[in-house]
DNA sequence: TCAAGAACGTA
DNA sequence: CGTACGTTCTTGAA
């Protein structure tokens, strides 16, 4: 008598239904690798199953797979899950790659034509319990409930994702269903299944078909003296009794399919360690191999990071120096750290020969004329490295890779920003790194010769990998850009410490003042900055309607109170609002005083790396939305001013760059005549909306037409254009009409970009800059949607920042080789501050003006308006 | 102390 | 139900 403890468990499980919930699970922006290859069902599938193997230790496994939608029950009849929708490609396409993974990993997948992936369960399950197997069947499909008895166990996915699993013994399908396992088929056939387009009896629900089989003790028995049913549900009975047995002949998985393998020949193999790891990595999985391993008792691979040898580092001095750089033909990997803004260490990679020495006058003086030499040299993130050296007086030169920019291009929406993140996605290795939480670490981290090593290595894979258009973008656009932005950030701007604490102390007793007679009008004291509290006066205490729902509660933003306070006026709106502004502004002006340091300059730092779309931002602190719309918050910009030894301040600008950029891609004759006429464009566009003359175009019509232009960039709809515009949808729709029956090639140009992007998977700027969306065939259509946007968007503000980067690192080096000190200090997406020094305005105005104009051959010009003055607030004008 | 969410500044 | 950013504040959980 075989004992229950050794008797041997075989887990069958439906490949398909689970992969499919797992597609739907996982978001697939967290899933997707480099070369656009989603995996999140895949990975969803392999997390199930490894946990499920872990919990369950099957001594014997097998995955079945539905081949086809096409099945002897679709021969039977045709409707039979005809309603579903098409199975979106993007799952379909990781079928196959799962297959692999389990194949790697030794696991046998059972497919048969005509034969769906539940009956081949059906089958084992039947065979494994004859052969004194425990059963356990894993689907996602509720017939498979039949199958349930002593020997077999259902574990089946909760609403909720594949994460949890519920288990179905006959006790279990008697208590959620009412009926024993092996009759659920019966109450199956009576209610109906939508999913599989399997219509039941009207008006019956699971309640009422368990109350019949219970009255009747069978199916058959019910059908046979349905008479006897009273009531409507009775006569849905008896008009719907073939539909009744058709289902329950379809809902009859096949215990009897013939199959190529038998249980005993399913036992567990051990998987193919180095398959797994190959398809993993091209997977992009990492957390999962481990624990694959760790679920089936086997070692765990080694890590590839041990088995990596990281070369040791000669130390040098000055004279080695010579040397060694003699010896190193080709491009070398440099490493500088940095401390007090300093270079302290260098280190450097050639192949695998590593030098490291510190930073001293001799060093320099050895090092120097090579740095400053065209000499190629890779980095990871150099600006920081740049500043540093430039700050010991090295203009560097010759960067002809950086690595972090390298990895951003090729996937910018992702965070993959330090060098371990790259060693690891690129290189498969891990970087070693000490443990900052330890005061002695364990681990040495990496010297700075090593770091040199690995992004040379890391250089050369993301080479393997860059595509050419997105090369040419780094080192003609990127690389060049480097440099100004070092430049730029070293010089920062200067600000008037005593303008800013003026306003800001007029500001803060504006708003005590503010605040102290709101608390009079409510009669009590909140904090104005809680939205949380804020619901509770606007909402209960002055119980004006509710708001626009978030995920917390009701919105208190100020287009809400805005509304709010045209339906409902109420004094509190008003002075909240005016809270809001003064506290805002305040806010601003304390964390830019903050930031000016002792040279009374404010010295931003540019994220190169910053945006998905090729803008630059700005951080610590972000000059980049320095307050402009309101007369008040301009005198921000006035605090901005010239600094010592310099003249003035110019002030440039692209007008209307991203429409500009609509109608070179468009190559809309109307878009394009409007910017080549000289015409102001939202008159020129308002008089062919309108159908009048430009100068009959109201302010009115104006504004509507030029909300209309800005919002086609962004993918605007009509409802956020009645919203914007705060008129009626059938109007907002009427302009769109009209709008587009003028200039129909922009739409046309927008749709088919969209679709383009769709159809590869990325977009492309002017310059080849791309940008991947894989959202765009998702199956979810806020996700679809908003990549559509997303996509119709960025190569028009991708394009625009192309153009700008190439006219700022153009003027930098003008204004260099020219000899030139006045410098350019701000760049805020399609405006230059550039600090002039004395007499230099005439040059520094003709080379901004060109190079800016003529940084793209597009087929409307580019105009650029030029401001000067003594801050940033009168250049503006 | 941290993360999330709301709000709001810019192009 | 309009793209792209960064910062500040509050709040609630750890």
């Amino acid at each position: 008598m075989v004992t229950d403890s050794a008797k041997p468990t075989l887990m069958v499980v439906d490949g398909h239904s689970l992969a499919y919930r797992a597609f739907f699970a996982l978001p697939v922006e967290n899933f997707t690798t480099k070369d656009n290859q989603h995996t999140n069902a895949i990975y969803g599938f392999l997390s199930m199953l490894v946990n499920l193997i872990k919990a369950e230790r099957p001594t014997h496994m097998a995955i079945a797979f539905d081949t086809s939608r096409h099945s002897f029950r679709t021969d039977e009849y045709p409707e039979y899950k005809a309603t579903r929708s098409e199975t979106p490609s993007e799952f379909r396409g990781q079928i196959p790659l799962l297959q692999d993974c389990l194949a790697a990993m030794s696991i046998p997948v059972l497919t048969k034509e005509g034969i769906e992936a539940d009956d081949i369960l059906a089958t084992l399950a039947a065979q494994g319990s004859a052969q004194g197997y425990d059963v356990l069947v894993v689907s996602g499909d509720r017939d498979t409930i039949q199958l349930v008895n002593d020997e077999v166990t259902l574990l089946y996915p909760n609403v909720q994702g594949v994460s949890q699993l519920k288990r179905y013994d006959p006790v279990a399908v008697q208590e959620r269903y009412g009926v024993r396992p092996e009759q659920y088929p019966d109450i199956a056939a009576l209610v109906g299944e939508t999913s599989d387009n399997l219509p039941g009896v009207p008006k019956v629900g699971e309640k009422t078909a368990v109350k019949w089989l219970t009255q009747f003790g069978s199916l058959d028995e019910l059908l046979d003296r349905a008479g006897e049913i009273k009531g409507v549900v009775g006569g849905n009975l008896r008009e719907h009794i073939d539909d009744v047995r058709r289902n329950r002949k379809l809902n009859r998985l096949l215990q009897d399919v013939e199959l190529p393998v038998g249980p005993a020949d399913l036992a567990v193999m051990p998987m193919d360690a180095q398959a797994v790891r190959d398809i993993f990595a091209r997977l992009e999985f990492r957390t999962l191999l481990p624990r694959v391993f760790e679920a089936v008792g086997e070692e765990a691979p080694e890590e590839e990071s041990t088995a990596v040898a990281v070369p040791a580092a000669a130390e040098l001095a000055a004279e080695g120096l010579a040397a060694w750089l003699a010896a190193a033909t080709g491009e070398v990997a440099v490493e500088v750290t940095v401390s007090g803004g300093l270079p302290r260490r260098v280190g450097l990679a050639h192949g695998d020969d590593l030098a490291e020495l510190s930073w001293d006058p001799a060093v320099q003086a050895a090092l120097g004329d090579w740095l400053e030499s065209d000499a190629p040299k890779v980095f990871h993130d150099a600006k920081p490295q740049i500043k540093a050296l430039s700050t010991a007086g090295v203009r560097i030169a010759g960067v002809s890779y950086d690595t972090n920019l390298a990895g951003w291009l090729l996937r910018p929406s992702y965070p993959d920003k330090t060098l371990a993140d790259l060693v690891d996605r690129y290189l498969g290795e891990k970087l070693p790194e000490s443990d900052p939480s330890q005061l002695v670490p364990e681990t040495e981290g990496a010297s700075p010769a090593q770091l040199a090593w690995f992004a040379a290595r890391v250089a050369t894979a993301l080479r393997a990998d860059v595509p050419e258009s997105v090369d040419r973008v780094l080192r003609e656009i990127e690389l060049p850009t480097l440099l100004t932005l070092a430049d730029m950030e070293l010089a920062g701007v200067a600000v008037s410490h005593e303008i800013l604490s003026g306003f800001s102390q007029e500001l803060g007793e504006r708003a005590a003042r503010i605040a102290e007679e709101s608390f009079a009008i409510i009669d009590r004291e909140v904090n104005l900055g809680s939205p949380k509290q804020l619901q509770e006066v606007l909402f209960e205490q002055l119980e004006l309607p509710k708001t626009r729902k978030t995920k917390t509660g009701y919105s208190t933003d100020a287009a809400v109170l805005a509304d709010l306070q045209e339906s409902n006026p109420h004094p509190f709106l008003d002075l909240l609002l005016q809270h809001r502004e003064a506290t805002k502004l305040r806010q601003i002006i304390e964390s830019l005083d903050t930031a000016i340091r002792s040279d009374h300059r404010i010295h931003t730092t540019y994220v190169q790396t910053g945006s998905q779309t090729g803008r630059l931002s700005s951080t610590d602190p972000n000059l980049q939305n320095i307050p402009v719309r309101t007369e008040e918050s301009r005198r921000i910009r006035s605090a901005f001013r010239v600094g010592d030894g310099y003249e003035t301040l110019l002030t440039a600008d692209y007008s209307q760059i991203e429409m500009r950029i609509m109608a070179h891609l468009s190559g809309d004759e109307g878009l394009i005549e409007a910017f080549n006429s000289g015409e102001d464009l939202h008159r020129f566009v308002g008089a062919r909306v309108f159908g009048v003359e430009p100068d009959e175009v109201t302010p009115a019509m104006r504004t509507k037409v030029k909300a209309m232009s800005y919002g086609l960039v962004y993918g605007l709809s009509a409802f956020g254009l009645s919203k914007q515009l705060r008129i009626e949808q059938s109007e907002a729709k009427q302009l769109m009409m009209e709008y587009f029956a003028r200039f129909g090639a922009v739409r046309d140009y927008l749709r088919a970009s969209v679709i383009a992007a769709k159809e590869v998977g990325y977009t492309e700027t002017i310059f080849g800059r791309r940008r991947p969306f894989p959202d765009l065939v998702s199956p979810n259509r806020v996700l679809r949607e908003n990549a559509e946007r997303a996509a119709l968007n960025a190569p028009i503000q991708g394009s625009a920042a192309d153009i700008m980067k190439i006219a700022l690192f153009r003027i930098h080096a003008d204004l260099h080789d020219q000899g030139l000190a006045s410098r350019v200090l701000l760049q805020i997406h399609d405006e230059l501050v550039v600090e002039v020094a004395p007499g230099e305005w005439d040059p520094t105005e003709r080379i901004v003006r060109d190079r800016m104009a003529g940084a793209a051959d597009l087929s409307v010009p580019l105009d650029v308006q030029v401001g000067r003055g003594a801050d940033w607030n009168e250049a503006a004008h």
